[in-house]
DNA sequence: GTCAACGTCTCG
DNA sequence: CGAGACGTTGAC
């Protein structure tokens, strides 16, 4: 597509933004809200929006919360929503109503333009409900934030100066149940990209804001409607995100044109701005607040928001580089985006003036499920928080505040860290490229995936940055069954998010610095996982296997874990200790596991005896390298009784000096076995290997491959 | 009234 | 500080 056609596109996608259904509202009965809680008000719990990809899923049945639930036989205690079901963009309740005219929100009933003067919105400070053409204030300027629907900083509040932590009622949430190593790796990440995102974000707002604002009160102006050029294009850059407003509602998942704000010089393209900016407003529909900026923690850093743009270290490998990348631009384009600021606020000079930014917040708007929500639901604050930053495949972006603050020291934002979680996507991707002319490709998708199947991962993630709808076809399951990040020195949250949202089969993290958290984080995010490989990763990144769930892994490599023996593995392979109503589950979690790979491992009979316990499946077991283990222990894998004597096919217990040829003979107990490597084992005979061979030749034909390795003919 | 689950509290 | 528990809200 070209680039006037993916404008096109993004205009077409605003426009259903604007279109896009609201929430009913409740008739006035709905609950009220006592008119001055301001600071401290009771918020107003969020529901589900039942739109997004999140909500239009069924539960997984398998993560920690499916597994509570009574109809998942668990004791329903915990009374979470499934994982995979976290709603995206939650909505006020039907019942809200102004807290001003004790009406609902009418935006139903509106043009676009005017839509966010009527419908409700919600201060992530005060908490206070309202509609803006409710409000006296009228010099002042609210901040929409994007990331969560209806949500905005009041005039009020924003006049007052008040950061979101300052004001923000109890009711936000965080998102506790993100890791915490996953939270602060994206905050210094964050920290990074925000040095140079400072000003951004906070023009962001600013330039959002202005054009957001009221249109009454304040003139458009202030929004530059981005300019499109050609050249501007579409990357989508985490600011753009940022700016991008979020389409609440919207059903299309990954949006991605973003629109670079003009005047970023990081950019590599040159700045785009939007002409549509002004048809951006209605966006508002959507407005969200949040303390942009505030990270929550420091009032004071609020001002000087990062920029949006995120400068993370990327891993070593190209892979992983150009997934964060990828994840990043796309992402941001996806999420939600970016909240957009009413109007400008009071800000400070530091700001850059306001630019206009919201070219991408209006973009951004395209997706809903950015704004996914985390765990256990605190959602919330990372989209207060972290509005633009948060997006689905990264968590962190930094984004800007909303509002900007006075300083730019680097904003530590605690709540930064927060990160929302979104699901892949569920709703179908379009089966055809739209093009300018409102027509579309004749090439299918179908036959677009076959092409994209013979690029490799960093080809794939350039083509995301394409267009939306090449993002889409690109993030497909097919092409990401297998992710290898083997070696990559940094595994970033984003690189994380990237991970999830492509629900791959297969995942190495092989020779990572993963950390226990991000490890326990992904495994509890993967369910369908098949495959993972960790190797030469400390056991303390993988005991997150401990407490982790990973219910259809059948392979797992764990060669030379460092720290990872006996006692280790008795955590590893046993059940879980709790045995708490509602614990039921106290089979191994490993309990599938049919390819084991312990090579290098200090382990000794004692683990071996755990894993002929806990993994009856068990068909290839690679003790390579295991200084340990010996002819006592071959007896013990082919005893009577054991089900590895059975179900073993291949065995690696090559370079294990204590193996010698009298486990020759413990092997032709084994039924199944097909592939014996006894290369490098110093006490293994060839002779016993022909010998073997012959042997065995009355039932099974046994050649030798390489010296000492027996492999079934057939 | 029932069910889902949000958001906060509590405990380890 | 994170995970779990649970009162309460919101939808139906």
């Amino acid at each position: 597509m070209d680039v006037l056609t993916k404008f096109l596109l993004f205009f077409s996608l605003q426009q259903r933004e604007a279109n896009r259904p609201k929430p009913k509202m409740g008739t006035s009965a709905a609950v009220k809200l006592p008119s001055n809680r301001s600071a401290s008000g009771a918020r107003r719990r969020r529901t589900r929006c039942r739109k997004c990809e999140a909500c239009l899923r069924t539960e997984c049945g398998e993560c920690h919360f499916c597994k509570d639930m009574k109809k998942f036989g668990g004791p329903g205690r915990m009374k979470q929503s499934c994982i995979m079901r976290q709603c995206i963009a939650p909505v006020l309740p039907h019942t809200a109503v102004c807290v001003v005219c004790g009406e609902a929100g009418k935006e139903d009933t509106l043009e676009e333009e005017d839509k966010f003067n009527v419908m409700l919105m919600e201060c992530s400070i005060c908490n206070e409900i309202v509609h803006p053409n409710c409000l006296k204030v009228k010099d002042a300027s609210g901040v929409v934030n994007d990331e969560l629907p209806n949500c905005w900083e009041c005039p009020k509040c924003n006049y007052a100066g008040k950061t979101g932590k300052q004001k923000r009622g109890p009711g936000f949430k965080y998102a506790s149940n993100l890791p915490g190593s996953l939270l602060k790796e994206q905050k210094a990440v964050k920290e990074e990209g925000e040095a140079t995102s400072t000003s951004t974000a906070k023009r962001k707002p600013e330039g959002d804001d202005i054009s957001r604002h009221r249109p009454e009160e304040r003139e458009p102006l202030h929004r530059h409607p981005p300019v499109l050029t050609p050249s501007t294009l579409p990357r989508p850059r985490p600011e753009d995100k940022l700016r991008k407003k979020r389409k609440l509602f919207d059903d299309d998942e990954e949006e991605d044109f973003s629109v670079r704000k003009k005047g970023k010089a990081d950019e590599p393209l040159p700045p785009l701005k939007t002409p549509v900016l002004d048809s951006d407003q209605s966006h508002c529909s959507s407005p969200q607040a949040g303390p942009s900026s505030e990270g929550g923690s420091e009032p004071q850093e609020k001002g000087p928001r990062p920029k949006a743009r995120r400068k993370r270290r990327l891993p070593n490998k190209e892979l992983s580089k150009a997934l964060n990348q990828e994840i990043q631009k796309t992402e941001d384009c996806l999420a939600n985006e970016n909240r957009q600021p009413l109007k400008v606020e009071p800000e400070s000079e530091n700001e850059e003036p306001k630019r206009g930014f919201r070219i991408g917040s209006d973009l951004g708007g395209e997706r809903p499920h950015l704004r996914t929500k985390e765990m256990n639901g605190t959602p919330w604050e990372l989209r207060h928080f972290y509005p633009s930053q948060i997006t689905p495949l990264g968590f962190n972006r930094s984004s800007p505040g909303t509002r900007p603050l006075p300083p730019r020291s680097p904003p530590k934002c605690v709540q930064m860290e927060r990160h929302v979680i979104r699901p892949p996507p569920i709703s179908p991707p379009p089966d055809r490229l739209p093009l300018v002319d409102g027509k579309t490709h004749a090439v299918q998708r179908e036959v677009w995936m076959k092409l994209f199947g013979h690029f490799t991962h960093k080809e794939l993630c350039v083509c995301m940055r394409v267009c939306k709808t090449w993002n889409r076809w690109c993030c497909d399951k097919r092409l990401w069954t297998n992710i290898d990040l083997n070696r990559c020195k940094s595994i970033t949250p984003l690189m994380l998010s990237g991970i999830i949202r492509r629900q791959p089969l297969s995942l190495d993290l092989s020779w990572t610095n993963i950390s226990k958290k991000q490890l326990s984080w992904l495994i509890n995010r993967l369910p369908g996982l098949r495959v993972l490989l960790l190797s030469g990763c400390s056991w303390v990144a993988v005991s997150a296997l401990c407490t982790s769930s990973c219910p259809l892994l059948r392979t797992l490599d764990v060669q030379w874990v460092e720290g990872l023996k006996d006692a280790q593995m008795r955590d590893l392979l046993s059940p879980p200790t709790d045995n708490r109503p509602g614990q039921l589950d106290n089979r191994c979690k490993l309990r599938n596991i049919l390819d084991l790979r312990l090579a290098g491992l200090d382990i000794t009979d004692a683990s071996l005896r755990l894993i002929i316990r806990h993994m009856p499946l068990l068909s290839r077991l690679d003790l390579s390298y295991c200084n340990h283990i010996n002819d006592h222990s071959v007896n013990l894998l082919t005893a009577a009784g054991t089900t590895t004597r059975d179900s073993l096919t291949e065995i690696n217990l090559s370079v294990c000096n204590r193996v010698t040829d009298h486990s020759l003979t413990f092997f032709k107990r084994c039924g199944s076995i097909c592939h014996i490597d006894l290369r490098y084992c110093k006490q293994v005979t060839k002779m016993a290997c022909e010998q073997f061979i012959a042997e065995m030749s009355v039932s099974v034909q046994f050649g030798l491959k390489e010296d000492k390795l027996l492999q079934k003919l057939s």
